[in-house]
RNA sequence: GGCCCUAUCGUCUAAUGGUUAGGACAGCGCUCUUUCAAGGCGUAAAUCCGGGUUCGAUUCCCGGUAGGGUCACCA
């Protein structure tokens, strides 16, 4: 058994989506689960329709996704090729220029091949046997010209030139590869595996398409979806490992990965559980790792202010806590959410009441709360503060306390609780800050500051 | 419409003749709790329909139905 040699063959006439990547995710897979070939071939015989720019955005995609391919080709570059090729099917019969009526775009003479009419069957690795009529399809058109071949015409020529073995593409090109084999039978071409995927489908079932509001794969990127959290769940829709694992390495999926595990019908695609398998990832990273792809999403001042204070690490921390996507954090940081962590905050008084209470209550509280924080020594943390205060608020009533606390420290209205910050901030700015709100000539021209 | 493919909770799926039809996401409830999250626990929710085959069908066969794909001088 020769070994595994598998394709992705994107036609640059539009951004990657989810639904052309996930074809690229199985045939990369596959390849690499059974120590074959990955080839990348961009098909560009349509030359209204190409683009560069497209295939630059096909290849920066699989370039972020980490789908490495071991070849690439660009069918256009073969023409030379499928001029000969052409030029034989003519010769020997199997082909024939045929005339026209001249249309606006038609030309008055294109090639055709000459269809035996036959039933084909092949034997889908997905869906065993598959079987079709071709007297229907005619003489099909396999060129415009000689040096204008067509799509039926250079896939198969280029998957026999590049001995491709499997071809893992989606479910939409079932009725084309008939046709394909008969182009097959009359150049001498062995038939490959076919694997014709299940179709990735939007939320009304239909095709996955840019018109149905497919993103690029490029936008995932800029939302701050990790490649690897991508390639998971791409994974999984429409394939399953044959265990309840869900989240999975790139490592772990091309061991696990088999086509026998394939799903026969379409999925749609659900942003939300790829939302959770993101975040899954997210809790994996190292916090370096965390930090160096949080950096990408940050002001440039939350960066430069918590690299400054040494306080990334505590910040990745609570990031994590909260956050499905990177987006999450640029959009909580832009809000000021992670601000309290270096600068001193400035509250309207009126925030400090529990519950619509009035803020007067909360000072004797934070009072008390500073006189029991100042006796702590060098065993400053969240653990050491939380246990100084917790039998005082008991007994006061946690509200009461730890709400005032918590928003003396943060001067937000939602934060994480107040211990955990002033482990983060230190001995010294918790206590500046209690002092800050309870000088009230400070508390009172804050508020009027701000309203 | 022709041809082709498909059919298990809302969604992604497990179970290839014998299970209380399992898991996950989402939902809901409870819990934790100073806020917002997260977490923990729990709950509801499915075999498209009709015939066969069989002691027994989610599973095999046939027929419906439904959905999808495809019918280019695009790929």
């Amino acid at each position: 058994m020769s070994a595994v040699v598998t394709r992705f063959a994107p036609s640059p006439t539009g951004l990657l989506h989810s639904g052309n990547y996930r074809t690229a995710v199985f045939a990369y897979l596959f390849a690499r689960s059974s120590g074959g070939k990955f080839v990348l071939r961009i098909e560009d015989t349509d030359r209204e329709r190409s683009k560069p720019e497209y295939e630059e955005n096909i290849i920066e995609s699989l370039q972020w996704l980490h789908l490495e391919y071991d070849e690439r080709y660009r069918q256009s570059e073969h023409g030379t090729r499928h001029r000969e090729v052409l030029e034989k099917l003519i010769s020997s019969g199997f082909a024939y220029l045929s005339k026209e009526e001249a249309g606006d775009t038609k030309r008055n003479e294109v090639i055709r091949f000459k269809n035996p009419n036959i039933r084909v069957s092949f034997e889908d690795a997905i869906r065993g046997t598959v079987s079709m009529d071709t007297t229907d399809l005619g003489d099909f058109v396999i060129a415009k010209s000689i040096d204008e071949p067509l799509f039926h015409l250079a896939v198969v020529v280029d998957d026999w030139d590049e001995g491709i073995t499997h071809v893992i593409r989606g479910e939409d090109h079932i009725s084309n590869t008939p046709r394909q084999i008969l182009i097959q039978q009359a150049i001498g071409a062995q038939t490959p595996v076919y694997a014709h995927l299940p179709l990735v489908l939007s939320q009304d079932r239909s095709k996955l398409s840019k018109r149905r509001g497919a993103k690029s794969l490029l936008e995932y990127r800029d939302s701050g979806y990790l490649p690897e959290a991508l390639l998971n769940y791409m994974a999984l829709i429409g394939w399953n490992p044959g265990t309840e694992q869900e989240i999975f390495s790139k490592d772990e999926l091309c061991h696990a990965f088999s086509l026998a595990q394939i799903q026969k019908s379409g999925a749609i695609f659900d942003e939300t559980k790829l939302a959770w398998i993101n975040r899954e990832h997210m809790l994996r990273m190292s916090p370096e790792a965390f930090w160096e792809h949080a950096e990408e999403f940050l002001t440039e001042e939350t960066v430069t202010m918590l690299d400054a204070k040494n306080l990334w690490r505590d910040a990745v921390g609570l990031m994590r806590e909260r956050a499905s996507t990177f987006g999450d954090i640029r959009t909580a940081d832009l809000a000021g959410e992670y601000r309290y962590l270096y600068e001193r905050p400035v509250l309207p008084v009126s925030f400090l009441g529990w519950k619509g209470e009035d803020p007067s209550h909360a000072l004797p509280h934070l009072r008390q709360v500073l006189e029991l924080l100042e006796p702590l020594g060098d065993v400053w943390g969240a653990e050491t503060v939380k246990a100084a205060v917790w039998p005082y608020a008991e007994t006061e009533g946690r509200g009461q306390v730890l709400w005032p606390m918590r928003v003396a420290l943060s001067g937000r209205e939602k934060s994480p609780d107040p211990f955990v910050i002033a482990g983060i901030i230190g001995k010294d700015e918790t206590l500046a800050r209690l002092r800050a709100v309870l000088g009230s000539d400070d508390a009172v021209s804050c508020s009027e500051r701000l309203g």
